[in-house]
DNA sequence: CTTGACCCTGGAGTGCACTCCACACTTATA
DNA sequence: TATAAGTGTGGAGTGCACTCCAGGGTCAAG
C-alpha cells in the first residue's frame, strides 16, 4: 500500500510518517519490481509496527528508546534469553508506572469520598499515597 | 525557605523551579516583613505542590493543563461538585491509561511465557490485546 | 569594606516530536 | 496532452519543557 492509504490505515499524518521513516522507525520497501515504482511500499506489518510505536509512545517512552528496544528486540531475536532480558525491563518499567498510577488513583477516588461524605476530618493528603 | 533549601527538598533543579514560577506553576511569598526580604520564600505546601506536579507529569499531564486543572480545582474549592466533576475527569483519563498499561503488560507477559514454553503456535499478537 | 555565596531578571540555546513548505517527479484521468 | 492528485527530498518552523548564561543586587563573615 502506499503512504496515503497507510496513513488513513494507521491515523498517522503523513508527515509524521516520514519522520517516523528518516528515524528508521519504520522501514517500508522501495521500488520492488525493476525500478517501476518509484514509491514506498507498506506491508501489514508495518501498520502492527506504527500501532506498536503509539502505543510505547503512550507508555511513555521516546522514539529513542522504541528504536533502540526495538532494535535490541530484533537483535535478540535468535537469542531467547536476551529478548525475555529485554521484554522483562519493560515489564519492570510499565510495572512501575502502573503503581503511580494506582497510587495517584487511589488517592483521586478517597478525595472524591472524602468530599461527598460532607469533609469530615482532614482532606486525604498526597504524602499519605506515596508516588 | 529560600529557593536553593527547597530545590534540595523538592529535589528540582532552581532553574526548573523558576521556570514553574514564571508559569504560575508556583506562587513562593515574596518580601515578607516591610520589604526586608527580596527573596521568594518557599512553604512546606509549595513543596506538596511541587510533588503534585512530578506526579501529574509522570502521568501524561503537560504543564499547561496542570496549571489549567489546579486552577480550575481551586476555583471549584467551594463548590464540591465542580471539583468532583474535575476529580472524575483526572479518573477516567488515568483509568483509560491504566487499562493501556494493563494490555501492554499482559501482551509482554504473554511473550515471556511463549518464549519460555519453547515457542509452540504462533506468536501472541498486539492486536490481540487492544490498545 | 571587600569577598564570596546566594538571589533575581531577561534572554538565548537545546532536544524532542512533530508540522509545514517549496520544489520536483510520477501517475491516473479528461 | 494538459491537468490534477499523489509522492519524494530537503529544510525551515513550532510548541514544549527545560537549561544555561550574563549582568546585577543582597547579605553574612572576616
Amino acid at each position: 500500500m502506499l503512504i496515503s492509504e497507510f496513513a488513513k490505515v494507521t491515523g498517522l499524518p503523513v508527515d509524521t510518517i516520514r519522520f517516523y521513516i528518516a528515524k528508521g522507525l519504520l522501514k517500508p520497501d522501495r521500488s520492488l519490481k525493476g525500478g517501476s515504482n518509484p514509491y514506498q511500499l507498506f506491508k501489514p506489518e508495518d501498520v502492527t509496527a506504527a500501532r506498536m510505536i503509539r502505543l510505547q509512545q503512550t507508555l511513555g517512552y521516546t522514539l529513542g528508546e522504541i528504536l533502540a528496544l526495538n532494535e535490541e528486540y530484533r537483535a535478540g531475536e535468535h537469542s531467547s534469553e536476551r529478548t525475555i532480558e529485554v521484554l522483562q525491563l519493560q515489564i519492570e518499567r510499565l510495572q512501575q508506572r502502573k503503581e503511580a498510577l494506582d497510587a495517584a488513583l487511589t488517592f483521586l477516588h478517597s478525595k472524591v469520598d472524602w468530599i461527598k461524605s460532607g469533609k469530615p476530618g482532614s482532606a486525604p493528603r498526597l504524602e499519605d499515597y506515596q508516588c
